[in-house]
DNA sequence: CACTTATTTAGAATCATTATAAAGTATTCC
DNA sequence: GGAATACTTTATAATGATTCTAAATAAGTG
């Protein structure tokens, strides 16, 4: 059982609500961009029980914290989440308000010039927002 | 006077508190970062004087929306706004929460290769987390 | 199976932000 | 200047995403 492994491999129980929601987030052909509001209608669109919201936002951060997930810094009321882990970055429609992802080889290689003394670089994230 | 003016020239009546908060905001030879809190305790300090909360949140988003603003995309639980309104990215410490700017000379030319039909680029934000 | 530890859950609490609507102020026009 | 009008401020309430709490449940261990 791969979710089951996956989540034994980074301490976390296998439990009945985290392998539903590793069914939601990963078991897609195509990566995608959520809200935690978003992930709870899919949840409970695609499985028919029900998870507590609580427990959503419980194992969204374990998940996040073992990699498994990325949150996409953006100005919103709610946090975005994207299920993309590779390093990659975002277009953001302001007018229809959705992310779009920009691989990494969409955008040419970035050098950060400035150095900060004892500090060193985790990621770098371009954000480009769009207009009509 | 040059925030009267200022105010006038993009449609708000230059009422006190506005001027007030001009001053706070502009009066400085360094530009900064702040959230609403930071500076609502900035306005107490400074001017011996009270201005609502809500004047505060309204004046703020009013002079974003003119341009005199920026909003800088992080995930916080606050938003963060930027007096610095050239074309310019951060850095963001993530132990000391602190975000530092990043001028676009400190950063090479960013080519965005990919085009989405019928949208242009309005900005292009560069968010560089830092760790020790 | 007992025992320990982690997880789930409903509901309450928190807190940044936005909405409301009444009182105050700036602007316009005579 | 002095209405009349439109905009602004303000206290306070409402909203809503997120976090907290503490009791019930489930998983891991031997
Ligand atoms: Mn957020
Ligand atoms: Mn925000
Ligand atoms: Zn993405
Ligand atoms: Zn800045």
């Amino acid at each position: 059982m791969k979710y089951i492994d996956k989540l034994r491999n980074s301490g976390l129980r296998p439990t009945k609500q985290r392998l539903q929601i590793c069914k939601v987030l990963f078991d897609t052909k195509k990566t995608f961009h959520f809200t935690i509001n978003d992930l709870a209608k899919k949840i409970k669109k695609q499985i028919n029980d029900n998870i507590s919201l609580a427990t959503i936002y419980n194992t969204i951060h374990a998940f996040e914290k073992k990699g498994y997930l990325k949150q996409i810094p953006i100005n919103s009321n709610e946090t975005y989440f994207d299920t993309n882990i590779s390093d990659h970055h975002h277009f953001y429609d302001l007018k229809e308000e959705r992310l779009i992802d920009l691989e990494n080889s969409d955008v040419g290689p970035i050098n950060i010039k400035k150095k900060i003394n004892g500090k060193k670089i985790k990621s770098v994230e371009v954000l480009v927002k769009l207009e009509d």
